[in-house]
RNA sequence: GGGCGCUUAGCUCAGCCGGUUAGAGCGCGUGCCUUACAAGCACGAGGUCGCAGGUUCGAUCCCUGCAGCGCCCACCA
């Protein structure tokens, strides 16, 4: 095991080094974090107490991560490390999918650079050059997740391929099989010619183009009478085998039966009713081409149509197309219509929007195509599914997402799940050469079990990858075989995922998961935005707008970037990512290790080693009027995160802990306590105090900025004395609840006056342009401050207190008040009323609108007594500040 | 063609159940190298909360309409 403190700070950890450099620490504490194995997950302890566990979105083997990938993975280790440090025994399941068309396509183009084809290759020596791309992607990946800080638990690292996670790929496909909800069968499908392969209708993208509405004549056999049908696509007439009117349209009634003439072909095709077609649109007269529309598709089936195909898997025309055959679809399109055109059938040709669909990887136009395929009912596993999320089982955040998931449940059509593609797990039928008759298995059957022949062939196609990712949640805890970490891990707690994959991925998962295990596969989706460039861009790389996380990570340290994501993050929003935030994000971590350096020096200067033990959490009757007022806002800080991290707010948390370290505990309680430490006045139960809220603030702190919070616990535990019930990482130690001391309400308060004083003090010296250096006399109405608070008071104002006014005559003074304390500060100030002239505008604005309210008689008829007396007080208030407003206005004219 | 979301400071965005004078970061202005931090400190300027109605004692928040922007889904030739 590594150490736990690299050794240059083993000899001094109390010296924190000058400057906050954290390529220094937290590549060390990343590989600790793996070799200590603190994160590995225990099946056994999970069942006898609270599980927490998560599955990682398995990113692509394709390439390394961006940085929307670091995005998600710093809300999941945030979720992870907070449930963790709540008690929870929790695993981070992280993996990576082998997604069988992504890779293949940059493996193919990889190969192409060596000049080489995946079929001169081969199928299988293709396959092993994927394996080996794939071994060195999940290597990267590897290392950028290690980087990122997130505590996975790699002894449990899977990746879709697996024997165990194929074998559950099988076995899901014969159950299903068996059950009729996969079949096979000869369907129109989206064909990628690019791709080489069948798509399912979530990887195609519609785009509109402008294009021609091209209006083609007809002639009716056996008369003088024509007809004109529109088409988009006038190739595909090369393949029609019927046209079709609207059964009530009076102006083809007496076609109905008769046949036409399809030009270029010269074929007779007859006129076919059938209420697909809308009489409004165009001539109300549709040409019908079995095999190339998906429309077409099913009005032949219903009238019995043949079906001829004219464009081949790729893209080009077939035998079937006649003197046209073995053009490009689009050659053939050029040359039909200017047949058509010289042959005068062509009426007219207008422009027309229409809608294309693409290959949303190669950009192709997809041809539709029949083809045999295999596919998954998907109706009855929608039901279950939609079912899970109605009555609560599965939970949506934001919930309006919920509405995205049941709008395409609703309307699901079949998948498509085989690919002719070669990375994948193939298809487990097999099919006999001698009998012809299929098999599916879960394993390769030696013998046909119809006519015994042992000449079997696996079929050739893959899966979807999707078929596979859909398992994730449960072929990695070992399904189908009833292991202790599906008994312990399953259902798990969360999956955070971003809403582009709601459809491939979670609808997926919930369907399969459900009809699988029988229960839900998580609780609660957490569906994120999109990580945008600062103008609000997708980033791609060809807009050359992507942001590398390992050079950002490096620039800035890991922490600053989890911090800037993680203030950008309101659930479900995009954000868009600017260079400024990660800058910022690198400020409060310095900022938190120059705080460190503060108390570590003076500690040292009092003798103080390390965190002292027993007792933490409390407030002895010693402690300074800061201590109490601190304890108050770390509680408060404390209660906010743990209700915003158990609503995956995880914003609001980081702004929580931002406001609290910066402006809280450094601004106010640090500078108040430097005073005590010049002063050398730290006596022990002021460290106690001291301590207590840093300690505790570096635990708050964990989840979000693990490297940093890591480095200065185990520096100033290392000091401390041995203690065996001490953890030996921060994130394995308790996460804080609201629990520490409550603190006296009445010295909160003299805090809070002091704060007001010494602002005051402030704003006065700022208005007037004062010497920086100038000491300002002042006197305070107020007596109840102690002796120290005064001191503080006075240093952090510089102000010298007086016991009462030096003098009567305000006009030499500069003055100012509030309900609570009067100041006067006496300096040779030119008296500038700019500010209170100002404040009396400000008031007298609110009293107007308070007077309306509380003279309402409505408001006092209707409005809570809660509301109406706190409305009472603010005006009581605002009233007696005016007062005092306007007596010092006077005074000073 | 359906559905969803957004519009708050110069920019990017928070604002949970409607209730004191609407917040942050960055940027901007002024003054500070105050022995933790110039990646800092102090102070400040800057908003008719897209527009028009409505509900309510009370609306940035709820409802309706409008305008602008964005996204998702979709087999009208």
């Amino acid at each position: 095991m590594a150490e736990p403190i690299p050794d240059v700070t083993l000899k001094f950890p109390m010296q924190l080094e000058k400057v906050y450099e954290p390529q220094r620490f937290e590549p060390h504490w990343a590989q600790w974090w793996i070799d200590s194995g603190i994160y590995r997950a225990d099946a056994k302890q999970a069942m006898e107490g609270h599980a927490f566990s998560i599955v990682i979105p398995p990113p692509n083997v394709t390439g390394s991560l961006h940085i929307g990938h670091m995005f998600e993975h710093t809300m999941m280790d945030v979720a992870v490390r907070w449930r963790r440090m709540a008690g929870a025994v929790t695993l981070w399941l992280p993996g990576t999918d082998h997604a069988g068309i992504g890779t293949q396509m940059v493996v193919e183009r990889h190969l192409r650079t060596e000049g080489l084809t995946r079929k001169q290759l081969g199928r299988e020596e293709f396959e092993r050059r994927v394996w080996q791309w794939k071994e060195e992607y999940s290597g990267r990946i590897k290392e950028q997740i290690q980087r990122e800080g997130a505590s996975v638990d790699w002894s449990r690292e899977r990746f879709t391929m697996d024997p165990g996670l194929s074998r559950a790929v099988r076995e899901t496909f014969v159950r299903l099989w068996d059950k009729g909800l996969i079949y096979r069968g000869e369907y129109m499908v989206n064909w990628c010619p690019d791709c080489q392969t069948a798509i399912s209708d979530l990887e195609t993208v519609h785009e509109a183009v402008e294009g021609h509405l091209w209006h083609v004549r007809y002639q009716v056999t056996g008369s003088s009478e024509s007809i004109v049908v529109a088409t988009t696509r006038p190739e595909t007439m090369l393949g029609d085998t019927a046209v079709v009117v609207h059964p009530g349209d009076p102006r083809y009634l007496h076609l109905h039966g008769k046949t036409v003439t399809l030009p270029l072909m010269n074929r007779e095709i007859p006129v076919l009713a059938d209420p697909i077609v809308d009489p409004k649109f165009g001539t109300g007269v549709v040409k019908v081409t079995p095999a190339h529309d998906p429309n077409d598709f099913e009005v032949a089936k219903r009238h019995g149509l043949p079906f001829i195909k004219v464009i081949g898997e790729d893209a080009r025309m077939t035998e079937s197309a006649g003197p046209y055959a073995g053009l490009d679809r689009f050659e053939a399109r050029k040359r039909v219509v200017a047949a058509l055109e010289t042959s005068g059938e062509l009426v007219r040709t207008e422009p027309y929007t229409v809608n294309i669909s693409k290959c949303e990887r190669s950009k192709t136009i997809v041809e539709p195509l029949v083809s045999k395929q295999w596919f998954v009912r998907m109706k009855p596993l929608a039901a279950k599914a939609m079912e899970a999320v109605r009555s609560g089982r599965i939970r949506f955040v934001p919930d309006d997402r919920e509405a995205l998931f049941f709008q395409w449940m609703e309307n699901i059509r079949d998948w498509c799940i085989s690919r002719q593609l070669w990375w994948g797990h193939r298809i487990p039928a097999w099919h006999c050469r001698n009998c012809g008759r299929m098999t599916v298995a879960r394993e390769a059957p030696a013998t046909c079990p119809n006519c015994h022949s042992t000449e079997l062939e696996q079929d050739s196609d893959v899966l979807d990858t999707w078929f596979s990712s859909g398992l994730w949640p449960f072929s990695t805890l070992g399904w189908p075989d009833d292991t202790e970490d599906l008994r312990a891990f399953y259902p798990t707690s969360l999956l955070i995922t971003g809403f582009d994959i709601l459809f491939f991925w979670v609808s997926r998962m919930i369907m399969l998961g459900l009809e699988m295990t029988g229960d839900v596969p998580f609780r609660e989706v957490h569906i994120h935005g999109l990580v945008r460039d600062a103008e609000k861009q997708k980033m791609s790389k060809t807009k050359g707008n992507v942001i590398d996380p390992l050079v950002i990570m490096d620039r800035f340290g890991t922490d600053a970037v989890r911090i800037a994501l993680l203030l950008s993050a309101a659930a479900g929003a995009d954000i868009a990512l600017k260079e400024d935030r990660m800058e910022a994000g690198a400020a409060f971590a310095n900022k938190i290790w120059n705080a460190s350096r503060l108390l570590f020096l003076n500690m040292e200067r009092s003798g103080v080693h390390g965190c002292p033990d027993g007792h933490v959490g409390c407030l002895s009757e010693l402690a300074a009027t800061e201590d109490h007022w601190v304890f108050d806002r770390l509680n408060r800080a404390i209660e906010t995160v743990n209700r915003a991290l158990a609503l995956h707010r995880y914003h609001e948390a980081a702004q929580t802990l931002w406001d609290f370290v910066w402006r809280e505990f450094c601004d106010w309680y640090l500078e108040v306590k430097k005073l005590r430490f010049r002063e050398n006045s730290g006596s022990d139960a002021h460290w106690q105090a001291t301590l207590t809220i840093y300690e505790t603030t570096l635990r708050l702190l964990q989840p979000l900025m693990p490297f940093l919070t890591e480095e200065l616990w185990q520096r100033l535990m290392h000091g401390a004395a041995e203690n065996a019930q001490r953890p030996k990482s921060i994130s394995l130690a308790a996460y804080p609840t609201a629990s520490l001391d409550e603190a006296e309400p009445e010295r909160v308060r003299a805090f809070e006056l002091l704060q007001q004083v010494v602002t005051s003090a402030r704003e006065l010296r700022a208005d007037h342009k004062l010497e920086p250096k100038a000491k300002l006399q002042a006197t305070l109405s107020r007596t109840a401050f102690s002796k120290d608070e005064l001191l503080a008071i006075e240093r952090l104002a510089n102000l010298e207190v007086m016991q009462q006014a030096q003098t009567t005559n305000a006009r030499q003074g500069v003055i100012r008040s509030t309900p609570h304390f009067d100041l006067q500060i006496h300096a040779n100030a030119s008296g500038d009323k700019v500010r209170i002239v100002k404040e009396i505008a400000d008031l007298e604005r609110a009293i107007v609108q308070k007077e309306t309210r509380l003279n309402d008689p409505n408001f006092n008829a209707r409005a809570p007594e809660s509301v109406r007396s706190k409305e009472r007080e603010a005006y009581l208030a605002y009233k007696a500040q005016l007062q005092k407003n306007r007596a010092l206005l006077e005074g000073l004219e």
